[in-house]
DNA sequence: TTTTAGATTTAGATAGGTCTAAATATTTTA
DNA sequence: TAAAATATTTAGACCTATCTAAATCTAAAA
């Protein structure tokens, strides 16, 4: 099946958006998405519809074919991959390197993607944290526990980010948080679920939302 | 300047055609190295000469204005790193690469070639024997001596290869010459111009055609 | 130098992806 | 449950890059 550069980033939107949710995706919210116009999503819905990659009835939103879904997939495992390269090859920082892996991942070949991965050693997730699928399109999805629900007291190890703005980022460099990094839990404001960690020995205080976007592994 | 893929692609064709060529490249010369029709041509070309890319008088053909040109060798540039990536890291064939940096030359980021090229360390040559141009656009260019132009007895060392199709460079594999290759010029055919040469002290006879497609530094 | 062949350009059409504005459906709220 | 607000779809347009067919120009041959 070939798709346009555009149908691809379709399929990948709308798999993001259906994530976690059992109901289907909204125009609207493709359309945010993806920053075109909801006319424009209804129309390439119609066509990723013609082509079996999505349920579709009208007003009633969308939802990804197991075809749909395989593509992707497979999309996001290139996304990742390049990241990794981005990152561990060319020495960029995990912040810079998003806008250049929504043009990498769309390069087509039959053996690219695998070759690089081989190439990259096998890494299983992206310098986000983020999983990367294998050539099947299984993906091992860590288990959601958020720093913001960690006991006081206790240890734990960051191992994903969920919201990788840019700015996010560049906010943990600063205060020195990595993925792998171990912080421990010393106190928990109730009034503003503020909370107070260490890291290296360093105590700091990190707001609600910030706890509510690192992914932990409670030691 | 933000230029389409497609651009992008007349601007290589038109540099590649003008090279060692003082005449203006012509419109069906390049609908035929981008296999679109003559029209498709007419109509890209007024639109390249309007964003000053390009000289154009009607029925006269092109040629490249310095912006035009900088921005030719730019892509040449990027395509003969990723070729080097491919083969070099991704243990591509030379065979195989050609396609793929096609696609990967026009990924856009001002950052990305760069690093690329410091991983790759600084290569002056691309898998091919083709040069690459340095940040600033200088190319050095080695001089076209042919295989088939060295004198008997005399020792020389394969550096580039003209016609780069995949089926001579197979050919080359199969034959056992690569770039580096170093050969011995043992005799010479006078009525088909085909000529004896010693690769590694094996010697074999090659026609003059495949002569005429390598280029060699005589030692 | 006139005819003819070949190259080039123009005109009009098509396909993909987008948009605005208007029409229609659904959901919310009073 | 009817009115209002919001979401979605349709209709018609535009832009890029392409094509075919026809018109025009240039160069070669007679």
């Amino acid at each position: 099946m070939k798709l346009s550069q555009t149908e691809e980033n379709y399929l990948k939107a709308i798999y993001s958006l259906a994530y976690s949710k059992t109901n289907n995706v909204s125009t609207t919210l493709i359309s945010a998405a993806l920053k075109t116009k909801a006319s424009s999503v209804t129309d390439m819905i119609k066509k990723l519809a013609d082509k079996n990659l999505i349920h579709y009835k009208k007003y009633q939103g969308v939802s990804l074919t197991n075809m749909g879904k395989k593509i992707a997939v497979e999309i996001i495992r290139k996304h990742r991959l390049w990241e990794v390269f981005l990152v561990s090859k060319l020495n960029y920082n995990w912040d810079e390197v998003h806008e250049l892996a929504e043009q990498l991942e769309h390069i087509k070949s039959d053996t690219l993607i695998d070759k690089l991965e081989a190439f990259l050693e096998f890494p299983t997730n992206d310098p986000h944290g983020d999983p990367i699928p294998d050539k099947d399109g299984n993906i091992k999805h860590h288990k959601n526990i958020m720093l913001s629900s960690v006991e006081i007291e206790k240890y734990c190890v960051v191992i994903g980010i969920k919201d990788s703005s840019d700015s996010f980022l560049r906010y943990l460099d600063r205060i020195g948080i990595q993925l792998g990094s171990t912080l421990k839990v010393i106190s928990k404001e109730a009034f503003d679920n503020s909370m107070r960690i260490e890291n290296n020995q360093v105590p700091f205080s990190i707001s609600n939302q910030i706890s509510q976007n690192l992914f932990v592994k409670v030691l």
